[in-house]
DNA sequence: ATAAATACCAAGTAAAATACTTGGTAATTG
DNA sequence: CAATTACCAAGTATTTTACTTGGTATTTAT
């Protein structure tokens, strides 16, 4: 379990499509990419992991986009990171079991402890909790404001 | 808060300045460095962080070594990776709290969420208590053992 | 006094991982 | 049929990590 920008790029990215679930449109990465500050094919690298993850579906086309796949409830940040970051070896011996001799089992239990530890408090973490909070709700008001104030000055900044 | 392979190296040499605390003998880095296959220089490194953390003390000259400045159930792993791995910017925003308006902010809390709950599983988990474990003490005797029957082989693998 | 063993110090380099970019093709809609 | 989108396969640039190199300073044993 690994937390890179990368991981952190998909989770507020998934974000936008879950405060855009009950809207019949899809979400291009045009507008995610100008939300995030990054480059749409960044982004499309990102998608490309989650939707082979089965959290997103695509459709092509204009007016086309990304959506969830299933409920935000459903999807917990766990998933989301997961999917994108390669996972990290925290053992060193490479999980093996058969490791009693070398200098990593000392520590081994130590830290797959650690990385339960992890998985399960990002796993209980659902998408749809997060987004139903009262901040994110009101950045998200806000953002759809600005949105259509600056519609054609491609600058917007999301939150 | 971030996990590296130096900063198991540091644990893992803290371990073994534990399991020789009831010696009044300090441990030298070379036998450190045989028990994990890592240079010397590489483990000074490691040392030079955990000292400037006053985590260990050192002494020059021959029979010199490092030994622990307090004792190791009051030093937590959380201490010694912390000393040696540089920490992470889980949050993106670098912990600026009047991030209200910038993309990040809306998953802060999460990242800062986590960053608290790994710290304190790892700040709960005091060196003492872990070379308590059976486990440890058995690996720690056979070494012991094997560090008698092949001393002037040099090569020695920690455990 | 000197040699050996150690810690201590400041750079550098090599390798790996991360964060992107570039240059395309395929499907869908107006 | 032109625009808009997803989809795809590489490449490159940057940063981080993991080390190495080449020294100096102390202490101990002989």
């Amino acid at each position: 379990m690994k937390l890179t920008t990368k991981g952190r790029y998909a989770v507020t990215a998934m974000m936008d499509l879950a405060l855009h679930e009950t809207d019949k449109r899809r979400v291009a990465l045009k507008s995610i990419a100008d939300h995030q500050e990054i480059s749409v094919a960044y982004l499309e690298q990102i998608f490309a992991k989650l939707k082979a993850n089965g959290l997103v579906r695509g459709t092509r086309g204009p007016n086309g986009g990304y959506r969830l796949s299933k409920p935000a409830r459903n999807i917990s940040i766990f998933e989301i990171i997961d999917a994108v970051d390669e996972p990290i070896d925290v053992t060193r011996c490479h999980g093996r079991k058969d490791c009693q001799d070398g200098e990593v089992c000392l520590t081994h239990e130590l830290w797959t402890d650690l990385s339960h530890q992890i998985s399960s408090f990002l796993d209980q973490l659902k998408l749809g909790d997060i987004v139903k909070t009262p901040r994110v709700r009101a950045v998200a008001e806000r953002q759809s404001m600005r949105c259509a104030e600056t519609k054609h000055t491609q600058r917007v900044s999301f939150s």
